[in-house]
DNA sequence: GTTAGCAGTAACCTATGGGTTAGTAAACCT
DNA sequence: AGGTTTACTAACCCATAGGTTACTGCTAAC
């Protein structure tokens, strides 16, 4: 049976890959794994480095981050305050991958006239 | 050297990865392409499969997937408007696949409080 | 004592994605 | 002949992502 329905396939996958998209698919959300990759930073040193993201867009996206595991705030002794990337963003990876790969290539094939 | 600012890194990699979400992050794209999968259908018989699309909003995202090649517009000789899911929509398979599973082992998470 | 850095929050603005309703010209059905 | 379906487009609206500017309370340096 071929009859694959937006309502019946869709309702499965769709949505998980939506769950997916939503977490990673931000403006910022990518750059801001990539760059504590580099190691961990402080709130003023993550906005430097990432150049042109605002005070407030940045505290909601580590916000977000956070709230899905992949970044964790620790406070020093001394009081400062660093986020850190977790083990679980490596999780990712392979997603990460896949785009980039997919990108590339698409571009690519756009730049050849190929489509 | 494990120096990856933003600056760097993201400009070659998140680039590629934004091209590849532009193109299936919107709320219909993948539907229409699982859809599709389905059998090749007219404009009206698609929007009665996706269930809540609108003709405006459909007719955009066609043009979108057409010019990235992911979607053809057949004109049979009666006249009659196919849209058709062309075989590169199948290179899509990986990043879909990669996006659906980290998207339930996501929620999984979530759900059992592991995060 | 004041200036600069830290880690944000508050108030506001705008551009865009997507939705709503209506309308078109042509073909098709009955 | 009148109604329905097809394949769209036009004009409008709204919610949200993201941006801008300003401000806070705190600490460290000069």
């Amino acid at each position: 049976m071929e009859t694959a329905t937006c309502t019946e396939k869709c309702s499965q996958v769709v949505p998980a890959a939506e769950d997916a998209l939503y977490i990673i698919a931000g403006k910022w959300k990518m750059r801001i794994l990539i760059t504590l990759a580099g190691g961990d930073k402080r709130f003023n040193e993550l906005q430097r480095a990432l150049s042109g993201i605002s005070a407030r867009v940045l505290s909601n996206e580590l916000k977000d981050l956070e709230l899905n595991g992949l970044v964790s705030r620790k406070i020093l002794d001394n009081g400062t305050i660093l986020y850190v990337r977790n083990a679980y963003a490596d999780s990712l990876r392979s997603v990460m991958h896949e785009l980039v790969q997919w990108g590339m290539d698409h571009k690519q094939k756009i730049r050849n006239r190929e489509i």
